[in-house]
RNA sequence: CGGGAUGUAGUAUAACGGUAGUAUCUACGAUUCGGGUUCGUAGGGUCCGAGUUCAAAUCUCGGCAUCCCGACCA
């Protein structure tokens, strides 16, 4: 992509209206717009990183066996009745049509998945299964805030699995924690599996994925010496007690974002309506049902708000919108220069590297600044000083580090640094 | 939903009740070219609606919007 033809443009300043760190930097580098409060639209930046946190979660749902598809949003409120869920899920956008029929905005899909689920699966043979989807969200937050981390539309993947029996789930439940671990390392962050309540739907535990930062809204007390994490609003052991699982670490407080969560729904939903399947003595059972979320656009902006610096954005490598952020630097007379720009990044491209190409007509230090804030891994620059030495400058925008690099050189170390 | 605050060019900010200014931005022309060069010309604004007043960006009321704290939060 060359940069003189990218739709957005970056700012110098942040918005007003904007507090969290996670918008400023993104908007300011031109990743998301803000629509109105708690809703944002993803511009080209954004949606590619979007993509790019999507396809981690997708390889790994897949890796656990589920199946993606793709549910409806929009919602008949009959469903929701059905589960009681009109009356009781406060968040539910609820509208109404002008021929008067209601509808619910989807929150999240047990009500549809249930039902779509009961046509396919009739007999023990049907069982397990798992099926996840990726999209939009829509929830009636009363304070949409902290930027894209709560927000009134935003983007989740789903999925839902249902089992024969509590022993089956129990299985699957514990290989979708590790799937989710692998997730969210892949992703560059360090999450805690966290013991939680089960919210208004389930009266077991749940296990809350959490993110260490002061932008999160959660409080969880966790210990440094083994894996032992929970939600404060659950633990019974405080800050500074002893940990209950090895018995020897301190338990510290933190503040967290909750990028993750699963829950078992137990039988809730398949009685609810009237779905069962028939066992090997051809008997009538009802299966088990486990949900598993993961906040896709919460997790891009507690990545910003993990990985950030005075300067802008650092985005991890796996997640990054660009692999390299070529810079020609061709002052007035660089002909050359922009020549050899020019070929690196077609031979860039040829390699399978995603290239941002700033081959923009504009001032060194503006280019660097643009750089820096949007974030891009490793910046390649091309000026009259590299040319005469016959190599690139490589910087690393997490270390600083720069590097005068050969073309093979360069080329050799492509696959560690995208 | 309770409390608090704020709404001025695309963006960010000034203006005692009395000429809406600055920076950035955009366009054009010069200049400069390894950390947001410098200069010139031009463009563009008081959230909406009432009220008070000779006069309202400024005061009052209502609406809408945004942010913050809390409550809430599948």
């Amino acid at each position: 992509m060359r940069q003189s033809q990218l739709f957005t443009k970056t700012r110098k300043e942040a918005p007003s209206d904007e507090v969290a760190k996670n918008a400023e930097l993104l908007i300011r580098a031109g990743y998301i717009h803000k629509e109105m409060a708690g809703v944002y639209s993803y511009l080209p930046l954004g949606l590619r990183v979007l993509s790019n946190i999507e396809n981690i979660i997708r390889e790994e749902m897949n890796a656990l066996g589920g199946q993606e598809i793709k549910m409806a949003t929009l919602h008949p409120s009959e469903k929701w009745k059905q589960t009681g869920g009109w009356e009781t899920v406060d968040v539910l956008f609820k509208l109404q049509s002008r021929t008067e029929k209601e509808y619910a905005l989807g929150q999240s899909e047990e009500e549809i998945v249930t039902p779509i689920a009961q046509e396919y699966v009739a007999s023990y043979k049907d069982l397990p299964v798992a099926v996840y989807q990726i999209g939009q969200k829509y929830r009636d937050e009363l304070r949409a805030k902290s930027g894209i981390l709560r927000g009134r539309e935003f983007g989740m993947k789903d999925m839902y699995s249902f089992h024969e029996s509590q022993q089956d789930f129990d299985r699957f439940y514990a290989i979708a924690k590790e799937a989710y671990l692998k997730v969210f390392t892949r992703a560059g962050l360090d999450a805690k599996v966290t013991e939680a309540t089960g919210g208004s739907f389930s009266e077991k535990l749940s296990y809350e994925f959490m993110v260490l930062t002061d932008a999160g809204e959660d409080d969880i007390v966790y210990c440094p010496s083994c894996t032992h994490c929970a939600n404060a609003e659950v633990t019974k052991v405080k800050e500074g007690g002893t940990c209950p699982k090895c018995g020897k670490g301190v338990l510290a407080k933190a503040r967290a974002a909750e990028v993750g969560n699963v829950f078992d729904l137990g039988q809730k939903y398949p009685k609810a309506f009237g779905f069962t399947y028939k066992d090997k003595e051809g008997r009538e059972q009802t299966p088990v049902v486990g949900c598993y979320g993961i906040g896709t656009t919460r997790l891009m902006g507690t990545i910003v708000e993990v990985f950030s610096d005075e300067k802008g954005i650092v985005w991890p490598k796996s997640v990054a919108p660009f692999g390299v952020h070529l810079i020609s630097i061709s002052g007035a007379s660089g002909e050359d220069v922009k020549k050899e720009a020019d070929a690196l990044y077609t031979s860039l491209r040829q390699k399978g590297i995603e290239v941002l190409y700033d081959d923009r007509d504009l001032r060194p230090g503006e280019k660097f600044a643009d750089s820096d804030l949007l974030g891009i891994p490793t910046r390649v620059v091309v000026s009259e000083k590299t040319l005469k030495e016959n190599k690139f400058e490589v910087k690393d925008r997490k270390t600083g580090s720069i590097s005068m690099l050969s073309l093979p050189d360069f080329l050799l170390r492509l696959p560690l640094i995208s």
